[in-house]
DNA sequence: CGCGCACTGTTGACCTGTCAACCGCACGGA
DNA sequence: TCCGTGCGGTTGACAGGTCAACAGTGCGCG
């Protein structure tokens, strides 16, 4: 850790990781919204959650936001848009007062197959891209960046 | 690339390579900031825009802006706040009454190297978790990713 | 010269994501 | 049974990032 030499030009290569998976992560984003928003006129978050309920059908928020790792205040103001939107169901839970038990709806179906095509050939596109081989080494450096991510300093 | 078996267990890792890297990339920076807030009392943004100051002195901030794919308008706020702490100032131009040329005050200088140690500790320690050989393939394929963001679709 | 155009920087509006406070309910132990 | 604890969900507050509108300035071209 060379204190002297001027780290000037060094930053953006090594304190700025991050930064640069910020950017690529929002570019990302992005992208998905516009597709999210010209086949299906959903947003980012509400096609997220819709995908969570697809998943674990019938199942309750508390489900959603562990699984997804939304918060769960998040969960319930998508769920809200989305059953304004007529794509999901929520209705209470007969055995648990507290929960809602939550259901797409043939409409929320509907966009899922509208869309899921188009994302799916994002990815794949993706995935071409950067090579199947190059993909799972990314993924195994994500997992180590995330346990790194857990230290403290 | 099976398409046809059923995708609903697949989607976490399929469609969402971008979630996942958005929560990778949160936990970062919350270690960031931790990091900062206890060494250096800066927020993570002003510590990103005094760092370019510092890189670029006696920039302006469509300098850093450009520099940094920071936003115009961030920029600005977070030199307001920056010099607001004294850690920077920002005069205007001599030769461009548009202009403000900023620069890095000795607080600021001081705040840097308080911090700067700490952080590329810290980028050093993810850098041996993950790696040297990992991270150089991390590094292209974030590069190859980020072209991939730019598709339409 | 004078005009349009591009650029600098400021500000307001908006969206997402996070955190915390809160209410109602479930459940288990005293 | 009753009470404490903890969970499910809602809501408000806040920070960060993006976009757009705007005023002021520089610059080049006719």
């Amino acid at each position: 850790m060379n204190m002297e030499t001027p780290e000037t030009l060094n930053f953006d290569q090594r304190t700025f990781i991050t930064f640069r998976l910020a950017k690529l992560q929002n570019a990302l984003n992005t992208q998905a919204s516009k597709l999210l928003k010209r086949h299906g006129n959903v947003t980012l978050t509400e096609w997220r959650i819709l995908i969570a309920i697809s998943v674990s059908d019938m199942g309750q928020m508390a489900d959603i936001s562990r699984h997804s790792g939304f918060d769960k205040g998040q969960v319930s103001r998508g769920v809200k848009s989305l059953t304004k939107k007529g794509l999901v169901t929520s209705v209470a839970d007969d055995e648990d007062a507290r929960a809602q038990v939550l259901h797409v709806t043939p409409d929320g179906k509907a966009i899922i197959d509208a869309v899921l095509p188009h994302m799916l050939a994002r990815t794949a596109r993706i995935e071409r891209d950067v090579g199947a081989e190059s993909m799972k080494h990314f993924d195994r450096v994500l997992t180590l960046m995330e346990d790194a991510a857990k230290v403290e300093f």
